[in-house]
DNA sequence: GTCTATATGGGGATAGAC
DNA sequence: GTCTATCCCCATATAGAC
């Protein structure tokens, strides 16, 4: 059997794992709805009814990564209220573009549950909601300071979040307009310049070369 | 059979309008993979074989509602180099926001296909590059004369479509975060201010009051 | 031309063999 | 504990009745 790829005999851990990465590329790509056991299972090259061994269900796993993703959001802080606005904010938005980069799946799995009316993720959402209220408060303080100009705290949040994860949720896109083949990455360093511009211009600040780097 | 509402016998045109009505729905939610011919029959209220005497295919009828999609987004024109930069631009702005008020399974509808890796998308997405070639090139006069900040066009023009599609795509997570709930309208007036003003002191220039309206 | 009855395959999940 | 064989339902689609 030379043509077939030797397989070590994974781990039970090392599975999980293989599934949990298959099933979010599957959910990424086509939601909850869209994505099949049957492809889950062939991604981690494992059958069908083997995959059914190792998880509860297709809405149990699902609900778990997307817990996961929510999590790991939350841990992320804004940012210092006493802080340089500029600084704190160049800051903030290259963490959001850099997870856009290296986790476009988690973006994409998170898009796709908002866009189908998020059923799972409501009860969920509070916790993110929390965190952003920090960051509000943040940018409320800022504004009353007139340390950046009078805006909606909330929509300008949402504007960084739209334009920052539309790297990831919309990567094809973003590709076809840059002429960026689909094997070749995306020129980050400049993405970051001008996103970081863009938001800093946008809330009335002139950026730093430091904070563009 | 009092509960039931009297259905008046639909003419053909009026039936197909409702097939893509439901559809449209459909695909906007679920995706192509994840929507259901039987969920759309039911939505225009057939059985799902009578649907599928209306229709040739799932597929084919996905298509054909992204295709009406595309032609729409290209007919739009982004404005005329030789006026007011403040002004082209928050009208563009304005025009982008009022489709994802009014059009909102639409613009879903595009991104769960881009999400999904654009696979039908890809054939026809050289149309809006064009159209958005027009505006690139309006930008970068722009630039050259100085009239708004030295940024890159292209990431420029799809930081609006970021901003402005935000609002349709994941209005559910807006409403959460703006405490509106499902039925409410949001706050349309309010939301064209902060994304005009946002977009405008993005590329360097001061919004006027008539700009902001 | 319109819709009912039906075919055929793929969907998620499990009983029971190893 | 792990996986094979199998279940049953729902998916898309069509042949043929009206």
């Amino acid at each position: 059997m030379v043509n077939e790829r030797k397989l070590a005999k994974r781990s039970r851990p090392e599975i999980q794992e293989d599934i949990r990465q298959a099933a979010i590329q599957e959910f990424a790509l086509h939601g909850l709805r869209g994505a099949t056991t049957q492809s889950i299972a062939e991604r981690a090259q494992l059958s069908k009814a083997q995959l059914h061994y190792y998880i509860e269900s297709k809405e149990a796993l699902y609900v778990e990564l997307l817990q996961g993703v929510v999590d790991e959001w939350s841990r992320e802080s804004f940012g210092q209220r006493d802080g340089d606005p500029a600084h704190v904010l160049a800051s903030y938005v290259k963490r959001k573009l850099a997870f856009s980069f290296d986790q476009p799946l988690l973006s994409k799995m998170f898009a796709n549950e908002l866009i189908s009316g998020a059923e799972v993720l409501r009860s969920i959402l509070t916790q993110p909601r929390t965190r952003a209220g920090q960051a509000v408060q943040t940018l409320t303080q800022w504004i009353d300071e007139g340390r950046i100009r009078a805006l909606d705290p909330w929509l300008f949040l949402m504007h960084i979040w739209a334009v920052t994860q539309h790297y990831a949720d919309f990567d094809v896109q973003v590709r076809f307009m840059m002429r960026v083949r689909a094997g070749q990455p995306l020129d980050r360093a400049r993405i970051v310049r001008e996103v970081v511009a863009f938001v800093l211009h946008g809330c009335g600040l002139t950026p730093s070369e430091d904070d563009l780097a």
